[in-house]
DNA sequence: GCGATCCTGGCC
DNA sequence: GGCCAGGATCGC
């Protein structure tokens, strides 16, 4: 569900809820917790103070004073969320709840259960299995044209889709964006990676950035599920030029956007635009 | 590389 | 009832 910019919104809007303490910690048995144990989860993490909220690609990253960080991943359908006092009743997959020492509450809620639960110590981060194959954030400003070309041609044989949506590449495209991006490229999904130059590859990160950053500015795309750690809903949905327009014009009216399947993923363009 | 797979829920 | 969904890993 959440892609970069969705989890950038939820981590503004969870900015403020930094020096604080987790009071008492309630995980469920179905909770996603993975590469660790419950049990270590919670011991790590009780009596931790919160010190402040990153992110990497899709991952939100919740650090504490003890130097564990919990490694959050919200798959398709998970949500943050923060009430400050009088929380209403956990919903149903409610997996996590942060108790915080000023009466305040984070829930993890999670229906599909794609989402992930999962630690990480050290600065590079890459003790933890996830991040450690995760490519650098979009907005990595050592990604460079250059940078980024030279990661994308590890991949020859991907097509230009499945190498946006590769997350060792660079981190935090997602189905949406990724077909948003190949749009504003210019590029036709379905090509191959070793058969696009250097200079289109180029073009395709600065329109990633473009289309991320107006993501993020607009607060991100609420289809159903998602919600900022505050509830609000963002309104890039409205702005999307071909995601979910199937058989009608995209949005800026250059022409018919068509939907095919690739990797099993659905992928909007358009053909005439798209080359 | 690609399809199957994990899971629940909403919509047709 | 079947299909589809914002993700990512795992086999073949």
């Amino acid at each position: 569900m959440p892609e970069l910019p969705e989890v950038e919104t939820i981590r503004r809007s969870l900015a403020h809820v930094v020096d604080v303490k987790i009071k008492t910690l309630r995980l469920s048995r179905l909770a996603p917790v993975e590469t660790t144990t419950p049990t270590r989860v919670r011991r790590e993490l009780s009596g931790a103070k919160l010190m402040a909220w990153q992110r990497w690609g899709k991952y939100l990253l919740m650090e504490t004073d003890r130097g564990v960080q919990l490694v959050l991943h919200l798959g398709m359908s998970g949500q943050l969320r923060f009430f400050a006092k009088e929380a209403p009743p956990a919903p149903k997959h409610t997996h996590l709840e942060l108790h915080l020492s000023d009466g305040a509450l984070l829930r993890f809620v999670d229906a599909r259960r794609f989402g992930t639960l999962s630690l990480s110590w050290g600065e590079e981060r890459r003790d933890n299995p996830f991040l450690a194959r995760l490519g650098p954030d979009y907005f990595d400003p050592k990604v460079t044209p250059k940078v980024f070309v030279g990661r994308c041609r590890r991949h020859p044989k991907l097509s230009l889709k499945a190498m946006a949506l590769n997350q060792g590449v660079a981190a935090g495209l997602g189905n949406i964006y990724a077909c948003e991006a190949l749009y504003r490229a210019e590029l036709d999904p379905r090509r191959l990676v070793g058969a696009t130059k250097d200079q289109e590859l180029a073009a395709f990160l600065k329109q990633s950035r473009a289309t991320l950053a107006e993501g993020i500015q607009r607060g991100g795309v609420s289809m159903r599920d998602y919600f900022d750690g505050l509830g609000h809903r963002g309104v890039m949905k409205e702005f999307l030029r071909v995601y979910d327009r199937e058989g009608t014009p995209a949005l800026d009216g250059r022409g018919l956007v068509h939907r095919i399947v690739q990797n099993a993923r659905s992928t909007f363009f358009v053909p005439e635009v798209q080359q």
